[in-house]
DNA sequence: AATCATAGCAACCGCTGAAAC
DNA sequence: AGTTTCAGCGGTTGCTATGAT
């Protein structure tokens, strides 16, 4: 639309700030007035239009200059690339186009122009407003965001890409990147993953910090995609930003938690037969935490302005420098003081209790122990309501047969899991079948708790939900993230 | 009918890399 | 080699329309 209205006489006094030679060149072409900002009205397009058509694209100064408009260069280019151009494509985006979309930013990241360029008659700003109302409508709802076909393409795209040595940026920005050198991984990340194998089963911790990373393509996703290309004063930092994607999904600092979050989640989903939706809130107060997963690409990619429930994963701030061996150490190591966000994802399900005590009793963590202990608390409270945890049996493989079955088996024609904070876990996003197919209602709301857990499904309008019908058309497993699959949750699948 | 919340969209702003000087 | 200019990108903001209460 054309947005000709009052506001029109908004007035830049200096020209577009990074334009100098707009400001210095005195603005239109009378030289005398100031460069007007806001909507543009049906005369000045017609102006640029005309302009344009005659002179051709580019020196976009010079059609502020010439044409006689009090726009910067800069408005005017944007102006017409987004609304002037005369093979853009008007109108709302056709079901295949939202689909080309969604795959694209599965690959792509936060890359809207590469996007644009993908989707003919498409500017990377209709793009990027789609997607991010596309977010908030799901974050809203609680879903996620990528269909699951989305998700195995991805899956596949990232082991073909292990068994070539050889990749380009252009093909795989986010996981490739990551495979290579590029990122200053803190090399004591994985010492204390080593460290941590004692603590855990040599099978979930069978995962080198690289290939966690590769395995991992979300985890610094999205803005993070082009990390290793950027600038190294971006770099520097964006460091800090991206410590904050690694700690908003700490289970890539540590895996081990991660790994086991997605094992007794999957052990719980299926010897319970429900979904592994399992409810931070029980452990903070955070009132949509949804989408906490390593690797988030809907918290890290979207745009998770301050202003959004799920800035609150991003407030972590961990400035890039500052993890040392004492500070990422495993569980309990001495003041990684992580926010109480982070400790929330942290500890929202301990392996074991033994193992959690283990821990503690190793290594005195202040705040973590508090937390753990407060979710002990909270896990003892409930336990007299559901003291059993039958199958308790599952071994990894057992549980990554029993994932791949499901995969298989439900044929992704489950809707999104509305409720899992931590973003769709394999386990979640494998057995919620279960639960809500059997539904014969649109909503949910039921709790259900277990020694350490508080499986709860918030209402959701499963139908609606699904982006209000905008979205795709039938009801299918989502994820928040490719990565999901790719990430800790799913390394199981290449054991 | 009024108010509020939300969605959708357009435009702006800051930054970056490349090209020109 | 260093600086300036330019074009483009991505994030954010602000406005309007619309729907819900």
């Amino acid at each position: 639309m054309s947005i000709t209205s009052g506001s029109d006489d908004k007035i830049m006094s200096m020209g577009c700030i990074d334009s100098p030679s707009a400001a210095s060149s005195g603005g239109n072409v009378t030289g005398s007035g100031p460069l007007k900002k806001g909507p543009w009205t049906s005369a000045e397009d017609a102006i640029l239009a005309a302009y344009v058509n005659k002179h051709g694209e580019g020196n976009w100064n010079a059609v502020q200059k010439h044409s006689g408009l009090s726009r910067c260069g800069k408005s005017c280019r944007l102006r017409w690339a987004n609304h002037l151009r005369p093979d853009l494509k008007k109108g709302a985006f056709t079901p295949e186009e939202e689909h080309h979309i969604i795959e694209l930013h599965a690959k792509m990241g936060n890359k809207w122009a590469r996007m644009a360029a993908e989707l003919p008659g498409r500017t990377d700003n209709e793009i990027k407003n789609y997607w991010n109302t596309r977010i908030k409508r799901r974050q809203r709802a609680g879903l996620s965001i990528y269909p699951p076909d989305i998700c195995l393409q991805a899956l596949n795209e990232d082991q073909q890409s292990q068994n070539v040595s050889t990749f380009s940026y252009e093909d795989r920005p986010s996981p490739d990147l990551l495979l290579s050198n590029h990122f200053e991984i803190p090399s004591v990340e994985f010492k204390n993953l080593e460290l941590n194998q004692q603590l855990y089963p040599q099978s979930l911790l069978d995962v080198s910090g690289n290939s966690l990373l590769v395995h991992s393509p979300g985890s610094f996703h999205s803005n993070n995609s082009s990390f290793a290309m950027m600038h190294p004063a971006k770099r520097l930092r964006e460091s800090e930003s991206l410590h904050t994607g690694l700690s908003g999904s700490l289970g890539d600092l540590f895996p081990a938690f991660n790994q086991y979050q997605d094992d007794a989640c999957e052990k719980l989903a299926h010897s319970l037969g429900f979904s592994c939706a399992y409810d931070h809130n029980i452990h903070a107060n955070h009132p949509s935490t949804s989408c906490l997963l390593p690797g988030s690409h809907a918290l890290l990619n979207g745009n998770s302005s301050s202003s959004e429930p799920f800035s609150w994963a991003m407030k972590l701030e961990l400035p890039s420098l500052q993890y040392s061996d004492t500070q990422v150490g495993s569980c309990g190591s001495p003041s990684p003081l992580p926010s109480r966000e982070s400790v929330d994802t942290l500890i929202w399900s301990p392996p074991t209790e033994q193992m959690q005590l283990d821990c503690l009793s190793s290594r005195n963590s202040g705040l973590l122990e508090a937390v753990l202990y407060e979710s002990q608390t909270l896990k003892n409270s409930k336990n007299s309501s559901c003291q059993q945890t039958p199958n308790a049996s599952l071994t990894p493989d057992n549980v990554v047969d029993t994932l791949t079955q499901n995969l298989h088996r439900t044929g992704w024609e489950v809707y999104g899991d509305p409720i899992s904070p931590l973003g769709y876990s394999a386990a979640s996003v494998f057995s919620v079948h279960e639960s809500i197919s059997r539904s014969s209602t649109n909503e949910h709301q039921s709790a259900v708790t277990v020694p350490g857990f508080k499986i709860k499904q918030e209402p959701v309008d499963w139908v609606s939900a699904w982006d209000n019908g905008k979205d795709e058309v039938q009801p299918q497993m989502i994820f928040s993230r490719p990565d999901c699959l790719l990430g800790s949750n799913c390394y199981n699948l290449n054991l």
